[in-house]
DNA sequence: CCGAATCCTTTTTGATACTG
DNA sequence: CAGTATCAAAAAGGATTCGG
């Protein structure tokens, strides 16, 4: 069976959205955008309430796929804090027009 | 294990992005979107080549959530199209600016 | 043609335990 | 604090088969 695909363009969405969709990306998008500033690990986490496993594991793909920086203070003790890069800023807006509709509507999805 | 959700709204996101994630589902709403009227079950499917399985559960959700209408023309033989409802038409955009976004920046996802 | 049911394989998640 | 490694459990996809 060949996974003949109809538009290669689509992959590329496609691929995005599995991202997005890995348990708490998008968690960890919306909580970056609306804190406006970095984050630490530990807030993240406290604030989506997951395995530290999850949250690092989606930190890590999200920051190779270029939309979260990582940086580390040369304070003492150091400190570690994750941001959006501005390629995740941009495509906020979209995940927000998502964000209203779903709340305007009042749909319940059925999975 | 209690389940706390900092913000309600974002389950009720998340179980969007659940539902459109799950394979194939931005495809049928992108493929119908651009097709602009009904489509038959088999040109959805000679469209998207995944298995009859997938395509028939993701119809069946997107059907159950709202977003795609199902009808049955009693012609002879009958036909069945899927189609785009209001709520769905109105989703579109914001699939689309994020489809634009990853057009337009190139970006790698990297999972 | 349009699917539902079954069964199997792959993927993803989370709990736990352990480092610097 | 900020993670990694391991392993078991759960979820999801697909091939096949069958029926209206």
């Amino acid at each position: 069976m060949i996974e003949q695909d109809c538009d290669p363009v689509f992959a590329r969405v496609d691929k995005l959205l599995a991202l997005l969709n890995k348990s708490k990306s998008l968690h960890i998008l919306l909580i970056l955008n609306l804190k406006g500033q970095p984050m630490r690990f530990s807030t993240i986490k406290s604030q989506i309430n997951s395995s530290s496993t999850t949250i690092a594991r989606r930190l890590g793909e999200l920051e190779r796929s270029g939309l979260v920086e990582r940086k580390i203070h040369p304070t003492a003790p150091s400190v570690v804090t994750y941001g959006l890069t501005e390629d995740a800023r941009h495509l906020a807006p979209s995940i927000q027009s998502m964000y209203d509709w779903i709340v305007k509507r009042d749909i319940n999805i059925v999975i």
